[in-house]
DNA sequence: AGCACGCCGACT
DNA sequence: GTCGGCGTGCTC
């Protein structure tokens, strides 16, 4: 027998397995098994198995022979992962000091996968057999299999119409035969020119120079569009160019809830619909979509974050729509950003990676100012559309009276729309009905038991609610400080009142919260959505999540209750993230039919955030943005210090963290970010101010954070940090 | 005594 | 990330 021959020696070979150590084990691998580098495997670690992937063979391994296990199983029907994938696991673990098994969990996600797509259970039709009686629905069932092809039973039920226990029925009677059906045949592939828009010359120009860009091999372009510029129309003919030359093409979104819309316009674009790809996917169509992208049955995926881990077989392009969002940043377990992997991801395989957004990131703006990524500007709306014109309103001169929140000016443009038909937002981000409530006797103030946030009350659900932590009370009778009646004062707006203003204000007008917290959850707010879409409400008073995704045709001017709300956080982003709300949010006036009016209230007119806004002058803020952060003595992206936040102390760390933010003096900011972001800055020595947490457990966070703001001794293990930098310093 | 819970190291 | 071992402190 083979393996009892001494002659043959046994080999070795490491295997990256999902835990968080720095390096592969090392595995026997069984006798007569064919092993190369990628081969996915399972093998025993500890008490149970686990899947990983071969990633050398006969390493030089100082491990003791004895304690090395076996390999127990081989997957082979699985293509082996490819190189280049293997050294972007690689990278990407090197880059966020992650653990390398860990990120290649998120490439091994379905375990599903590795198996064969198991046949489907299907029902056909046994030539001549009748039932015994024969019946309406049993008759309309038979009707439906006149083609004599085996169907699925709830395929079956659901073509016949009937409930599936007519077709277990007439299985019992053998009329119909259980059979196994051949598994789904692959997708369909998209068709290049199944419906190619008319493109605007500037949106021509773009999308000829990404095509161009293909020649080039490795390359980021920034398409860089206001709202309604047809970046997606631009980035579709990059799709199309990627397929036409037989690669795969990959777009990341930033969240599940704007898969819907694309999916849509690519099935418009290209006859069919690509792959999705995210947490949400039942884990059949996962493993479906896994398997498909590694035979290449799959050509194009439309996916979250994690789609960036899928083994494709030939990936020749990466779309990052919405660049900006921080939504592409994963804070937990391997901290990356999706952006800046991707961009390392096309960079590793040789192909273009396309940025798009209506506001880039600083720190993408500035890639394209010094020539490493390639701009395409779209400054025009592609309907023809003139943009909305904007203006501030100074709440200091021309405010509303006391105890009201819309001014006057905002009122009658409000009261203009309505009468010509057309619908107005309000733009507000503060959920609930005030975001302080106090006591008007003894100024008692409603504070969270759980954390130091104010408690902010909501109306409709009469509660106190902790924006922080979750926490909510219900609304008490009496001040539980000094017991008076009566006495309780809301300060200050949230979407609620505002929206009782408007119901004063406007008692014939349909008015609509769309706000995260409303009752009836997330259905509810999907319906309303389309009740504004529809144009089935006069005045919409709105969150953040007004900002993005839906299309509201019928809107026409949009009124930011309170712009300076955002700008005066500790956190360093704070500009860049105020203007980019608020750009997306003032952009959706008269986004279809133009003519669309904006204003912001604020008392800050002055402000180069608001005043680029109001002007229209994007440049204006990321050169006023670059200015101050060079004032600072930072680099225009990098900026740093953090805090590690995650886990049940995620509360406790984010308010000390606030503390610290405020107590720093002003050139030294301290962000908020994911774990990664600050250690790596200290690893590599670009980073300007640095606290972090280390927390080589989780509850050791609250403790050490006290000690450090305590003066305490600074930390000298465990640091997980992570930087905002350009990885492109680094390949 | 029995057990839940939290901590902590090991995992090739 | 996940497991088992072990100490602490509380309950039947």
């Amino acid at each position: 027998m083979l393996f009892d021959d001494p002659e043959i020696e046994e080999t070795i070979a490491s295997v990256l397995v999902p835990v968080a150590v720095p390096g592969a084990y090392t595995y026997k691998v069984p006798a007569g098994q064919n092993v190369v580098p990628g081969t996915i495997v399972k093998v025993p670690l500890g008490p149970r198995e686990v899947i990983g992937a071969v990633w050398d063979i006969e390493p030089d391994a100082a491990i003791n022979p004895k304690k090395l296990k076996t390999i127990s199983r081989v997957y082979e029907t699985t293509q082996p992962l490819d190189k280049d994938l293997r050294r972007f696991v690689d990278w990407v673990a090197n880059w966020t000091l992650g653990a390398p098994g860990m990120v290649l969990r998120m490439v091994l996600r379905s375990e599903e996968a590795l198996e064969p797509e198991p046949p489907v259970p299907g029902v056909r039709r046994i030539e001549g057999a009748q039932p015994d009686r024969q019946t309406a629905a049993r008759s309309r069932v038979l009707a439906t299999m006149e083609d004599g092809f085996a169907w699925t039973k709830s395929g079956l039920a659901h073509a016949a119409g009937v409930s599936s226990s007519v077709i277990d029925g007439l299985i019992q009677q053998s009329v119909l035969e259980v059979v196994s059906m051949p598994a789904a045949p692959p997708p369909p592939r998209p068709q290049l020119d199944f419906a190619q828009k008319d493109l605007t010359p500037a949106q021509t120009a773009a999308a000829g120079g990404l095509i161009d860009s293909f020649d080039r091999g490795a390359g980021v372009s920034l398409i860089d569009g206001v709202t309604g510029s047809g970046k997606t129309e631009v980035y579709f003919e990059a799709i199309a160019e990627a397929l036409r030359r037989e690669r795969q093409a990959l777009v990341l979104l930033p969240e599940i809830a704007l898969t819907e819309q694309f999916l849509r316009r690519f099935e418009q674009r290209f006859g069919v619909y690509p792959a999705e790809w995210h947490s949400e996917i039942t884990p059949k169509n996962r493993a479906r979509v896994w398997r498909g992208v590694a035979s290449g049955d799959v050509r194009v995926v439309i996916g979250a974050r994690s789609s960036l881990f899928l083994p494709f077989k030939e990936l020749g392009l990466i779309i990052v729509d919405e660049e900006h969002d921080t939504a592409f940043k994963q804070d937990d377990r391997v901290p990356y950003s999706a952006r800046d992997m991707a961009v390392v991801r096309g960079h590793i395989s040789g192909f273009p990676v396309v940025l798009a957004s209506a506001t880039p990131s600083v720190e993408s703006h500035v890639n394209a100012d010094v020539g490493r990524y390639t701009l395409y500007q779209l400054p025009e709306r592609a309907s023809g559309a003139a943009l909305p014109e904007l203006k501030a309103i100074d709440m200091r001169s021309e405010g509303p009276e006391r105890g009201r929140w819309l001014a006057p000016q905002l009122v009658h443009a409000i009261k203009d729309t309505f009468a010509a038909g057309d619908q107005s937002l309000l733009f507000l981000n503060r959920r609930g009905y005030a975001p302080l409530t106090l006591c008007r006797t003894c100024g008692h103030r409603f504070q969270c038991a759980h954390c130091s946030a104010w408690l902010v009350e909501h109306r409709f659900q009469k509660k106190l609610v902790c924006h922080h932590c979750g926490h909510t009370e219900p609304v008490p009778e009496t001040c539980p400080s000094c017991q008076s009646a009566n006495s309780l004062v809301a300060c200050g707006p949230g979407v609620e009142r505002v929206a009782e203003e408007v119901s004063d204000l406007f008692p014939q007008a349909r008015t609509l919260i769309l706000s995260s917290d409303l009752p009836g959850g997330p259905e509810r707010l999907k319906r309303e959505m389309k009740i504004v879409e529809e144009g089935g409400a006069d005045i919409v008073i709105g969150t953040q999540l007004v900002a993005k995704g839906h299309n509201f045709p019928k809107m026409k001017l949009v009124g930011v209750v309170d712009a300076d709300l955002g700008l005066a956080h500790g956190d360093p982003r704070a500009a860049e993230k105020t203007f980019q709300l608020l750009a997306q949010v003032t952009g959706r006036a008269g986004r279809v039919t133009g003519g669309g009016l904006g204003f912001l209230q604020t008392y800050n007119a002055d402000h180069p955030v608001i005043k680029a806004l109001y002007r229209g002058d994007k440049d204006a803020f990321y050169k006023a943005e670059i200015e101050s952060r060079k004032v600072a003595g930072l680099p225009p992206f990098g900026r740093l210090a953090a805090v590690v936040v995650s886990g049940p102390d995620k509360v406790f760390a984010e308010g000390y963290a606030r503390a610290l933010a405020r107590a720093a003096p002003s050139d030294e900011a301290v962000t908020l970010l994911g774990p990664a972001e600050a250690a790596l800055a200290m690893v590599r020595g670009r980073h300007r101010y640095r606290l972090l947490t280390m927390a080589p457990r989780q509850y050791d966070l609250q403790s050490y954070l006290r000690q450090w703001l305590g003066k305490g001794p600074k930390p000298t293990k465990g640091l997980r940090v992570q930087v905002d930098i350009d990885p492109l310093h680094f390949l």
